[in-house]
DNA sequence: TTACAGTCAATAGA
DNA sequence: TCTATTGACTGTAA
């Protein structure tokens, strides 16, 4: 059943985005199937196209014929497996259906093998997660950078994979998006030059319309918020902050946020996001631990620290990244008092060291890999605090859940605390110094103050009263 | 309401 | 030009 890979089914299911070669594409819609009512494209569609390249590809919405906004792409499952699915012709299943029906796929081994066929096709994340996947470049790298098990994926997130796996079904995808690519570029210089010789802007004036234009009269342009970019300083806050309380209280989360100076909103998806990452790292680790498909050496410290070495949340979340040792530091030192001997190994693990094998009714993955399912996550948390302390005792070593006390959010936390972010490059957010010096003392001092209001925040936590923010 | 999953899209770095 | 990172947003579930 290789869909569209194999010819007819191969149909229904790209992305369509991917439209005639020449043109933009816009991936965007993410979900093949579901009603996209804004999104031109739907990925379904987008992945059709993909089948043809520069054909005259069908309505997208043919598929459709059942399911709503539409009927989807048909699409193979697995190697074997999924090349059993039940396609009806052409119109075959749904992304969706085919995604529900699709036996447990290894999402490591699949984005490692997507991984290599672009590297050695030279073949781009942009490309092919706009025509195969229906995704954006970025999402695409995090996919295959950092894919979730199987198990915890939820239908939605499995498209995606369902899709990779299809797409290396058939060797001769790969060759048909190498095709698309020297179409891509054909047409871009093609544009290139008629736009040149046109005598007027080539593509970034066009695409750079809309900013600067926008700027201009245009009534309906609203101009774009910038993107808030936090400066390190504000991170490592930020992370010390979610080390004692990953799960802050609205208040919490409002004096932060004062504290810092950013909005709420911006503390609030901080720390979703630094959550959410933070969990896909320890999947990460997990697999790579070798908890994943082979038993064995489930999470030995070695494997772990080699991966987290550069990108796991430890690094994220501990601050792997940081540099030296900030003074103002005094502050911290509780915190490091606090750190439960030393039986860190920095990395975010401090939470995963802390799942137990308890249990939580994940499936046999994450039975097997310690990895704390959301659920056990915050239980730990809220169990041992209400929602407005924070976990008091974690400083001493042991993680909500107090087992296994190896990292310690307290650790991590200290050894953010001994590092305090001098050192990165000056985010933009940074506002312009004066001079190195200058800075420098400037730094410090703030950092100071973030020390300062995480180290109350951790007094406060111990002391199970609410704080009044002054600094 | 809150948290999360999944993404987008801006931006930085190579 | 490509990839990685990350703040923000949308939809969903509890």
């Amino acid at each position: 059943m290789q869909l569209w890979l194999n010819g007819e089914l191969g149909q229904s299911v790209l992305p369509s985005q991917v439209q005639q070669p020449g043109q933009e594409i816009t991936p965007k819609t993410s979900a093949s199937c579901s009603p996209a009512p804004e999104s031109p494209i739907s990925s379904a569609e987008s992945v059709k196209s993909l089948a043809e390249p520069s054909s005259q590809a069908p309505p997208a919405s043919e598929g459709s014929q059942d399911n709503p906004p539409e009927a989807c792409e048909p699409l193979p499952a697995d190697p074997q497996a999924l090349t059993a699915l039940p396609f009806a012709g052409q119109s075959a299943l749904s992304i969706q259906e085919l995604v529900a029906m699709s036996p447990e796929l290894d999402t490591y081994t699949i984005t490692k093998k997507v991984k290599e066929v672009l590297t050695d096709n030279n073949l781009g994340q942009r490309l092919f997660g706009e025509t195969i996947l229906g995704l954006t470049q970025g999402s695409v790298s995090d996919l295959l950078a950092r894919p979730k098990p199987w198990h915890k994926l939820s239908l939605k997130g499995r498209e995606p994979f369902v899709r990779m796996q299809l797409w290396l079904n058939d060797a001769s995808n790969v060759e048909k998006l190498m095709d698309m690519k020297r179409m891509e570029k054909k047409a871009y210089m093609k544009r290139r030059h008629s736009s040149v010789s046109d005598g007027h802007g080539s593509d970034s004036s066009v695409a750079g319309l809309d900013y600067s234009q926008s700027a201009s009269p245009q009534p309906q342009v609203q101009l774009k918020k910038p993107r808030v970019v936090l400066a390190p300083e504000e991170k490592e806050a930020l992370k010390r902050a979610y080390q004692l309380k990953p799960y802050p209280s609205p208040k919490t989360i409002e004096e932060l946020a004062a504290q810092l100076n950013l909005k709420t909103s911006t503390v609030i998806n901080w720390f979703h996001n630094y959550r959410s990452r933070i969990r896909r790292e320890l999947f990460i680790e997990e697999v790579q631990a070798g908890c994943h498909g082979q038993a064995g050496s489930s999470g030995s410290p070695s494997v772990r620290g080699s991966r987290t070495g550069h990108s796991s949340e430890g690094e994220s979340c501990d601050g792997g990244d940081l540099e030296a040792v900030d003074d103002g530091e005094a502050a911290m030192a509780d915190m490091q008092d606090a750190k439960p001997g030393d039986q860190k190994e920095t990395s975010h693990s401090g939470r995963d060291a802390t799942v137990s094998p308890s249990a939580d009714s994940e499936d046999e993955g994450s039975l097997k890999c310690p990895a704390r399912s959301r659920k056990s996550v915050r239980e730990a948390q809220e169990s041992e605090t209400s929602p407005e302390e924070f976990p008091k005792s974690q400083p001493a070593g042991q993680t909500a859940g107090g087992e296994e006390p190896s990292t310690s959010p307290a650790s991590t936390s200290a050894s953010i605390a001994e590092t305090t972010s001098v050192s990165r490059q000056p985010s933009s957010a940074a506002t312009p110094s004066p001079s190195p010096l200058r800075e420098n003392s400037l730094r410090r001092k703030k950092a100071a103050n973030l020390n300062s209001i995480i180290h109350r925040l951790e007094k406060a936590a111990s002391r199970e009263e609410p704080i009044e923010w002054e600094f």
